[in-house]
DNA sequence: CTGTTAGCGCGTTCAG
DNA sequence: CTGAACGCGCTAACAG
C-alpha cells in the first residue's frame, strides 16, 4: 500500500557536514565545493591530507595498528578521512579481498509481510557485523522461463535462504548457506521454527475446549513446514479418544480454501472445528462459513498459523500461532556469520506462540 | 507466511556442466574435479583455453568485437568461456567501469504485498539491460536510532525511491534518483499512481448510487499520495448538490480505524458510506460496522484503496481500486535507466482501475 | 585483425 | 614505526 510506511523525517545535512542548501540530488554528476567535479575522496587523499603513505591509512582504518603506528599518526589519519568524508571503494576492497560482506537472502516471495520482518531481522544482525544484504526473491509466478533475475553469483560470501528445499539452490553450489524454515534433515545448517509444536498447542486448545471432530485445511503445498503441521496435527488427534481427522487441501488463496473448505463443511457429518495450516487459508474458511450460515466460533470454531496481518483483520479475529519471523532472519544471520568464521553451526529451532482470539470456542 | 510460494523444482546440474552429483553447497570451499582448490576461471584462464590474449576476450563477451575479431576467435572465445564455466569479476568490473549496474530500491517497508509486487515490476525490467537491484528498506520503526542499515553509497549507479518525500534522500545527495508514487512536483522525475483519479471514480461510483453524506476515513500521514485522494474526494463531493463530506483520520492499521470509523458512525447524523484512504483502514471500517450492528453493505457502504491481499478476504469483499504495483516499478525502472543514459525523462502518472465489489450498495 | 600495456583503489608484503 | 612496490581481474588505449 503506497504511502504506508511511517513518514521519516532527516536532517537536510548530507554527510560530510556540507550543508550549503544546494539540492543537487537530481543530477547525474555532484560538483564540489571549487566547482570541480567530485571524485569521490581515495585513501591516497586521505594519506596526502594526514601528512602519512596509503599503507598506513589502511592499517589505521582497518584497526589493526596498535604497536606498528604512533597513536598521533591514528590520530592524524581519523581526522583526514572524517574531514573529506572517506569511505572505502568497494569494488576495490572487494576485488583485493576476495570477499564482499554481502549476503544474498532467497526468499520465495517478496510480497508477504512475514518475509519483510525477516528481512529486517537478518539486517539488523548483518548491519553489526558490517555486511551488507541483498534481497532475491525467487520468481514466483512466470512459469518455470528463464530466471529473470540475474544471479548474482561471485558478488556474495554467503546465502540465507528460506522456505524451500536446499536443492533449489544448485545453481550457488560451493557457497556457504544456511537454510529457514526448511526441512532440517537436509545437508545444510538450518534454523526452523518449531511449528509441530506449535501444532500441537492447536491441538490441545481445540481438543481442551472439546471439539472431537477435527478438520484440516492443509496447504497444497509439499514443503518440510506443512508437512510437519499436518503430522502433529494428526498424531496428537490420534493420540485423543474419540478423535478423528478430515483432511483437505487447497492452494494458499482465500478462493482456493473457502472452496475445500466448504467441501468439508457439507458433509453430512461436518467437523467442529476448522484448523487451517495458514491465515490466508483460515479466511477462506470463514467464507465458507459464512456462506453456510455458521456462526464462528458459536457454530464452528475455526484456527490459522502464522499470525499476519490477515488475523486481526478478520472478523473475529483469529486464533493463530504466531511465528516470530524477525527472530528466525536474526538467527539465521547469525548462523551464517559463524558459519563463515569457519564455524561448523549447529541447526536451531524457534518456538511459535498459540495467540487465543475470539474465533475458537466450545463445539456447538 | 512461510512456504507460502510455489514450490519451484530445478535442474540438479550447477552451471558450468558439472553433474557429477557431488553436493557440496554446505562446504565453504568447493573443489574442482581433480581435488585442487576451485578458484573460479578468470578471463585470463579463458584466453589461454582459447589460444588469445585477454583483451580479445573481453571485447568479444561485451560482444562488440564486430569488424575486429574475426568471427572463428570469437567462437573460440565462447565455446572457452562456456566450457570454464566463465562469469566475469564483478568487483573488477566495477572498480574498472567505475559504474556498477546496480540501482537502489528504497522502499517505506517490505513488509507489504505492494512493495513486493513493485520490485518484482522493476527487477524485470532491470535484468533486462543487465542491471541489479538491491532492496534498501527505509528503517520504519525501530525509532530514530542510527541507521541500522549500512547505506551502500557508493556501490549504486541510481536509486529508484517509492512513497516518499524526495528530501528523505539527501544522504544521496548527487546520485540520480527517480521517485514513485510520490509528490510530482519535487526536482526529480516521477512515475505516479494518479489517485486523484481513482478517488473520483470512487467518489463517482457511490454518489452515483445516491450517497450524499460521505464519510472519508483518511490516513493519518503526510504524503502525496493520500493528500491528493482527500482532495480529489472533497472536491467530487462539494460538487454533488446536496453533497456532505465528514472526515476523521486514523493511523494505517486496523484498530486505529475501527476506533476512528466508530467515532464517526456514533455521530447522530452517521454517513451513509465510509470512503477509507487504504484497504486495511476498510477492514478497521468493517469491524466499526459490525459493532454497532450495521450491515455492509445494506445498511452502511465501504470503500477501500489499493487492492491489496485484504480486499478480498473480507467479507463482503471490497470495493476498492486497484494499483497496478508491478507497473511501476517497471516504469520507474525504465525511466530511471533513461536517466543513466543521459536523458531527461519526463514525469508520467498511471491510472487506477476501479473495482467494484460486494461492500457498495445504495443508502438505506 | 590481434597482442601488449597501463591503471582503476585497495590491502599487504618487504625494505628501510 | 613508515613508505614503496605489487597485484587482485578487468577494460580501454595504443602498437604491431
Amino acid at each position: 500500500m503506497p504511502g504506508s510506511g511511517r513518514q521519516t523525517s532527516r536532517p537536510a545535512a548530507g554527510p560530510g557536514g556540507r550543508s550549503d542548501g544546494r539540492s543537487d540530488g537530481v543530477d547525474g554528476a555532484a560538483t564540489g565545493p571549487s566547482g570541480r567535479p567530485a571524485t569521490r575522496p581515495t585513501s591516497r587523499d586521505v594519506a596526502q591530507l594526514a601528512g602519512v603513505s596509503q599503507s598506513t591509512v589502511s592499517l589505521v582504518l582497518a584497526g589493526k595498528w596498535t604497536g606498528r603506528v604512533s597513536p598521533g599518526t591514528a590520530e592524524a589519519v581519523h581526522e583526514a578521512a572524517a574531514r573529506l568524508g572517506y569511505r572505502p571503494n568497494q569494488a576495490a576492497r572487494s576485488l583485493r579481498l576476495g570477499r564482499t560482506r554481502t549476503v544474498l537472502l532467497v526468499l520465495p516471495t517478496l510480497s508477504s509481510p512475514f518475509f519483510g520482518a525477516l528481512y529486517t531481522g537478518a539486517a539488523r544482525v548483518a548491519a553489526g557485523h558490517g555486511f551488507r544484504i541483498v534481497v532475491y526473491p525467487w520468481p514466483d509466478g512466470a512459469g518455470p522461463a528463464d530466471n529473470p533475475f540475474a544471479a548474482p553469483h561471485e558478488a556474495i560470501d554467503g546465502i540465507l535462504a528460506s522456505s524451500m528445499a536446499v536443492e533449489a539452490l544448485s545453481e550457488f553450489r560451493g557457497t556457504p548457506v544456511v537454510m529457514l524454515d526448511s526441512d532440517p534433515a537436509g545437508a545444510a545448517p538450518t534454523v526452523d521454527f518449531d511449528v509441530a509444536d506449535g501444532m500441537r498447542r492447536v491441538a490441545g486448545h481445540v481438543l481442551g475446549l472439546g471439539h472431537r471432530h477435527v478438520g484440516h485445511v492443509a496447504a497444497d503445498v509439499d514443503e518440510w513446514t506443512f508437512r510437519s503441521r499436518g503430522r502433529a496435527l494428526a498424531a496428537a488427534v490420534e493420540a485423543t479418544p474419540g478423535g478423528r481427522l478430515s483432511r483437505v487441501t487447497a492452494a494458499i488463496d482465500v478462493a482456493a480454501a473457502r472452496r475445500a473448505a466448504g467441501g468439508l463443511l457439507r458433509r453430512p457429518d461436518r467437523p467442529t472445528v476448522l484448523v487451517c495450516d495458514d491465515d490466508q487459508l483460515a479466511a477462506g474458511a470463514y467464507k465458507a462459513a459464512r456462506e453456510l450460515g455458521l456462526d464462528v466460533p458459536a457454530g464452528l470454531s475455526i484456527t490459522g498459523f502464522d499470525d499476519v496481518l490477515l488475523a486481526t483483520a478478520l472478523e473475529p479475529e483469529l486464533t493463530t500461532v504466531r511465528l516470530p519471523a524477525e527472530e528466525l532472519g536474526a538467527a539465521g544471520m547469525a548462523t551464517l556469520l559463524e558459519m563463515l568464521e569457519g564455524g561448523a553451526p549447529r541447526s536451531r529451532s524457534l518456538p511459535g506462540e498459540l495467540v487465543v482470539r475470539g474465533s475458537t470456542a466450545p463445539p456447538p
